[in-house]
DNA sequence: AAAAGGATCAACCGCCACTAC
DNA sequence: AGTAGTGGCGGTTGATCCTTT
């Protein structure tokens, strides 16, 4: 036998929450503690199932929630970790203790999502330019751009900051991708404990390595989440890497090969994009930026060796000896290692951990 | 001023892993 | 060991508010 049912389904009210449901709820919570949702419709008298005063407690009551707009950090850490991540906002969220992945989740698909569409549809401009429709698109995408970051385009090093924020993180996968890493980017959202997570990945790797399948079996063990599947693509590529010293050079190149996205070369973009031209749209420059397009809004989904080989393909390997000698790492893993610093996320141990591995490489 | 369309976000739904029985 | 309820998650919906025409 199971156990008994949580709360009866007639009757359970549905909707808005009221302020006197709030009321109740609260000072339920404050008094007995939030943990046993099931015994809160039969103690506070709301005629609410378990679930959704849980819902409402952990999404809109807790006090420690804060509302209101997103500051450019958080924005940038978001952009960051779902990158890393991918749509899992319970572990985003617990990189911004204030915010509530319900919260998080809305930001990224009414904001944030629409951004990197408009930073897409901007730096890689439809073919078919000259059609009338296409000339709406495009302009309409180029005024929500020019609305949403006037401040940008009047500012070349913060919009080629902006920029790399939001288009360097998937190429860059040395640091990220480790096994170390990975399992301590995780490490305060997964249940798993870390030896548990180090057993299963030494056996994620033996399981996946050997036959390139990495259609790990999540339901062996006792991840909550598909961390199993994350940490498989991520290993299989250090794996690659590893195995590779060219590979990791050409991800060098496609890190590297991202500072290209210089204001002026924005700018021109916009102006061609705008003016409908489909020559200059194909001139040099415009076809630069589709080329730094194919390397820098690839996701984790897409093979390696896809974005070197079209690194290769588009012949701009000389730009690997950049001047700038920039390191190999994004924004996320350079956060990471400023807040471990501070101590706002990590220990410093894991911090000393990282900089070793960072002289490893 | 009003209608239409878009944006926002609280809340719900369905699924899954965990766990009490 | 098997069953079924619970808690937690990501995806989606729909009511409301805001902006544009």
């Amino acid at each position: 036998m199971g156990r008994p049912p949580c709360c009866d389904i007639v009757g359970i009210k549905k909707g808005p929450w009221t302020h006197e449901e709030d009321l109740i709820l609260t000072s339920y919570i404050k008094q007995h503690g939030s943990g046993n949702w099931r015994s809160v419709p039969t103690y506070t008298g709301l005629l609410r199932c378990s679930k959704s005063c849980r819902l409402r407690w952990t999404n809109y009551l807790r006090p420690e929630i804060k509302r209101g707009k997103f500051t450019e950090a958080e924005e940038k850490m978001i952009i960051s970790l779902q990158s890393v991540l991918g749509n899992k906002w319970a572990a985003i969220a617990s990189y911004l203790p204030q915010r509530t992945d319900n919260d998080i989740k809305n930001y990224w698909n009414t904001h944030l999502k629409k951004k990197l569409d408009m930073f897409h549809s901007v730096l890689h401009p439809p073919h078919h330019l000259g059609s009338s429709s296409s000339s709406s698109d495009s302009s309409t995408s180029f005024q929500f751009f020019k609305r949403e970051h006037n401040h940008l385009i009047h500012d070349s090093s913060t919009l080629n900051k902006f920029i790399s924020t939001v288009t360097s993180t998937p190429s860059s996968t040395t640091y990220a991708f480790s096994t170390e890493n990975v399992s301590r980017l995780l490490k305060g959202w997964m249940k798993t404990s870390p030896d548990t997570l180090k057993l299963k990945t030494t056996q994620t790797k033996e399981k996946l390595l050997p036959d390139g399948n990495d259609n790990y079996n999540n339901n062996s063990g006792n991840n909550k989440l598909d961390d199993g599947k994350i940490l498989a693509k991520k290993i299989k590529i250090e794996e690659i890497c590893k195995g590779d010293d060219d590979r990791i050079s050409k991800e060098a190149a496609a890190y590297n090969f991202e500072s290209i996205l210089t204001f002026e070369n924005i700018s021109s973009c916009w102006e061609k994009n705008s003016s409908l031209d489909s020559t200059t749209v194909h001139g040099s420059t415009s076809a630069t930026l589709e080329e730094s397009q194919t390397t820098t809004t690839t996701t984790t989904t897409t093979p390696i060796n896809d974005k070197v080989d079209s690194i290769s393909e588009s012949g701009h390997q000389g730009l690997v000896e950049d001047d700038q000698n920039q390191p190999l790492f994004c924004l996320l893993e350079k956060w990471l290692l400023d807040h471990e610093a501070t101590g706002q996320v990590l220990e410093e141990d894991h911090r000393q951990k990282s900089l070793q591995y960072f002289d490893q490489i």
